[in-house]
DNA sequence: ATGTTGACCTGTAAGC
DNA sequence: TGCTTACAGGTCAACA
């Protein structure tokens, strides 16, 4: 499910029940996660959440003696709901806070994580990631030095945590159609005013999704707020074989490192 | 250094 | 109906 503009409005859904709130108690449930989960965890038993942060996909939940870290990985959700509410399977994890709102986490294919940062430490995992997508450290100059001399697929490319950080299968397809470069094409051999374009275009189908999800969002500790699969138009991720929505040629869908690739080879070049 | 592949794990849908 | 296969929104580690 979670693409960063998910995990913000995860973020966005969470943040009136957990920021500022004292935590009573935080449940284990499955250590067997992407890692182990760490016993540290508990340490946020007691402490005042004091911060509700997004870097890439993670969620932060910071306190005074450190930060709890999540992540999704390809099935994680995130659900607000009174405390005692019955447990369903795949709920790995639960915060409750003192006011009875407990937070859990559920991910059939467990690739998600649950971490633990300590005050001054920053994880490595952290520390390498690229810009955020909507701030101003994200530009094309960026993506233009970055990119020289690597023959990777710009799809591929942009896709890099380490480049730029929230783009997902999802929206790479999308940005890239939206910006006409051929998902194919090597990273390294697109102009600086092409990646002007394809900057502008990761940062506005990031943006409407976001503001699409946070428009379906009501409350967050119900099941009709969740957040779950926006319902954003896509012009060609899953319409492999459909017309495209510019030129009604038929969108060509291929696999470019083990994902799934759907764009136009018309309208992108 | 760079690019590609495998690995983690469950659920679902399609094909036989 | 059942069994088998492919694929799914992520991303790190291990290779060539």
């Amino acid at each position: 499910m979670p693409e960063l503009p998910e995990v913000e409005v995860s973020r966005l859904g969470i943040l009136p029940y957990f920021d500022q709130q004292r935590i009573r108690a935080v449940h284990v449930y499955h250590r067997q996660l992407r890692w182990p989960v760490p016993e540290t965890v508990s340490l946020l038993e007691g402490q005042q959440i004091t911060q509700v942060r997004r870097r890439a996909k993670y969620l932060l939940l910071d306190s005074d003696v450190g930060t709890l870290i999540l992540h999704l990985g390809m099935s994680g959700k995130l659900r607000v709901l009174p405390e005692g509410s019955p447990l369903v399977k795949h709920d790995h994890l639960e915060i409750i806070t003192t006011q009875g709102h407990s937070l859990r986490l559920n991910d059939p294919r467990r690739f998600g994580a649950v971490l633990w940062q300590a005050p001054g430490e920053e994880l490595k995992l952290l520390a390498q990631l690229g810009p955020e997508p909507l701030t101003e450290a994200f530009t094309d100059d960026h993506l233009f030095h970055l990119s020289r001399g690597k023959g990777a697929p710009v799809k591929t490319f942009i896709m890099d945590n380490h480049v730029v950080v929230g783009v997902g299968n999802i929206y790479a397809n999308e940005a890239l159609f939206m910006a006409g470069i051929d998902p194919r094409r090597a990273a390294g051999r697109i102009s600086r005013q092409r990646y002007r374009v394809l900057t502008q275009a990761i940062r506005t189908v990031l943006a409407r999704a976001i503001e699409q999800g946070g428009t379906t969002l009501k409350d967050f500790s119900r099941a009709d707020g969740q957040p779950g699969y926006f319902r954003i138009e896509l012009n060609v991720y899953g319409q492999g074989g459909k017309a495209c929505p510019q030129c009604s040629r038929e969108l060509k869908e291929i696999r470019l490192g083990q994902r799934s690739t759907v764009f136009c080879a018309s309208c992108q070049r």
